[in-house]
DNA sequence: AATGAATGAGTATTCATTCAT
DNA sequence: CATGAATGAATACTCATTCAT
């Protein structure tokens, strides 16, 4: 009450109010989650919300760019930077970041896509330009690389690239809708993998 | 106006307001539709839209279970007719179901239970019981007598039949969020189904 | 279902609704009551309520009527037809007919008439010429009887035949309000009396 | 238009409220009260009024007990500071009491508790609790006084102490029922604690 | 005469947003 | 900057009443 916590200073308020933002959209979607509990989370009152941010939609949108933003950033950096032959990369540093997904913000980012789209096609077009399609490119570029020094064979998992990403779709609805009903992410994404890998070797 | 105001047709009343609110909330989603549009959709009083339904959630519930349970008979009854061998069959017949999906109703009882998953505890037993389980328990079927009949080797396909709808999934959500930003989705799933049969043959 | 009940007459039909109605109202009171419920009650459809009442008002005016005016009826044929003392009068069937309204359908009409009376003002006329003025006339004129013939001296009594009523009245309310919280009503009745003969004997 | 759409004045704003539900409820009961009508009333939106209370029910109780406990608080500590002889103080404060009631907030309590009881079964209790029995214990004390010290004999009036309220409740009553049809009332209340006393003297 | 399907005005409640302090 | 009191548009649901059959 008395002492504010940590110091703040009024740089820091924009980020915080975004992370009680997240974290309360993560638990009850983004129809169902009040202003007021967004401000309460971030103990700050709605007046400053506003402040910051000009309406629930803009504090919507600044939340997904700013999970998103970092996380993107970092699969890029992972494969540019990479020295590992394709077949490498893929059952190393790829199959890691894979499987990280399904219990990651990203997961929580997704669902609010899927229920929210239809509404926010700005959004959709941010999210397109800065993950999924710069996503899929690099993951379109490790295949090329595979077929350019002799690991893969050309087929038609160049051109479909999301045939990584399905069972992590997968697991990831399974895990918004069916929460309890347990399944083997791990297991499921690994399976995948190898038999991707069976598919394509040269 | 040209219309009667007074149209007696207390048989087909439910289902014409069932189709009404199927496609508004194939629209935009439960909680964005409103009673009233199902209503006037439905060219219906939102009284008698109440006489039907008790709640707008009974109206979900009842639009879910009608568009869902048809689809499930469908697939079950398909599966046991079948006198093809396993290949044969999740080449041809499982196959075309399976890329009938993404463009169906059910992609949209599915987009729907995603968003109201979390608020709907019942609707999602429901599905479990009556589509999830359902259908997960006929792919493991058909899987085990591949392998009883020497087509199929032992394998983790045999325990995720979740891996045959993971790209049928990845279709589902990309035309949600993407809609119009184009997925071949038919060779995503024709690829895929090719990939786990090479992967699973004896 | 089949088989009208007592090969129903049309006659009687408006006697049977009114009679449902009563019931209804002494129950849920008259705003809490669906006429829906009154016609389900007297096993008759909505539409055949509104033919033989035109509102819902019209059907609650009609009951109010239909219970008050028998009632009155027999009080004062009561009244008149004495050949007994006043004090004897008052002891014997007075008594007898005031100990029996807080259970009778009498209370229920005064519950009615205090819930509804602001909204029905054509109600309380008719209440008032009817039952009211007619029943303290009566009293009245029983007293001044007693006066007559010299049992009673003059009092503040014969002007306020109130006085008589308010016991049966406190007995009335206490049973709305307090329903299961036991009052003593023929005890409280009987002490009154008493008390008031013991008033004003000459 | 002439006054500031907005008024902070956070502490009155609750009192300001209650007391316009209270006089809307006078008028109309409390059904047929629109939230709305009470807002305004108070010069306040709907939407402030529900931030003070949650619901029209809770609105209801808290205007119930406001009106209720000065009031009887008011009665218990005139009965407790007494010095005066039973009969005095029946003549003396009890009788001023009693003939402020019809004219006093209470009558319009009573009338509410008449006709919401049925549907307020909580609000009964508390009624019971902080007024009825207490109200009646007070009186029932004061008789006991009176027998205990000479002034009174034995009766039955002691064990119904719902005597004293009788015209006073039959006042309330006809003032709600006949509002215009005007009734003596302090006479009435008068006349009938002359007689009680009259009654129950030694 | 009799039915009950159909209507739609009416009402409690919520919540994003504003603005006096 | 910061607050949170105040606003009011929006929405699910009810029920007296009507009218095609």
């Amino acid at each position: 009450m008395g002492r504010p916590r940590y110091q703040r200073r009024k740089e820091d308020r924009p980020q915080e109010i975004a992370e009680a933002a997240f974290a309360a959209f993560a638990e009850k979607g983004f129809t169902a989650t009040k202003v007021e509990d967004v401000a309460r989370r971030a103990g700050v009152s709605k007046g400053l919300l506003y402040l910051y941010f000009k309406t629930k939609e803009e504090l919507f949108k600044a939340v997904i760019r700013g999970v998103v933003t970092p996380r993107v950033d970092e699969l890029t950096r992972t494969l540019d930077d990479s020295e590992l032959s394709a077949e490498a990369f893929i059952r190393g540093p790829l199959l890691t970041f894979l499987k990280r997904l399904p219990g990651s913000p990203a997961s929580v980012v997704i669902r609010l896509m899927i229920s929210e789209a239809p509404k926010h096609p700005d959004l959709v077009d941010y999210y397109w330009e800065n993950v999924a399609s710069r996503g899929l490119g690099a993951l379109r570029q490790l295949l090329e690389r595979g077929v350019a020094n002799g690991e893969f064979r050309e087929s038609a998992v160049n051109e479909l690239p999301q045939l990584f990403i399905a069972p992590v779709m997968m697991s990831i609805v399974w895990g918004i809708v069916f929460a309890d009903r347990s399944l083997d992410t791990d297991k499921l994404i690994e399976t995948h993998v190898d038999m991707i890998l069976a598919y394509i070797r040269a």
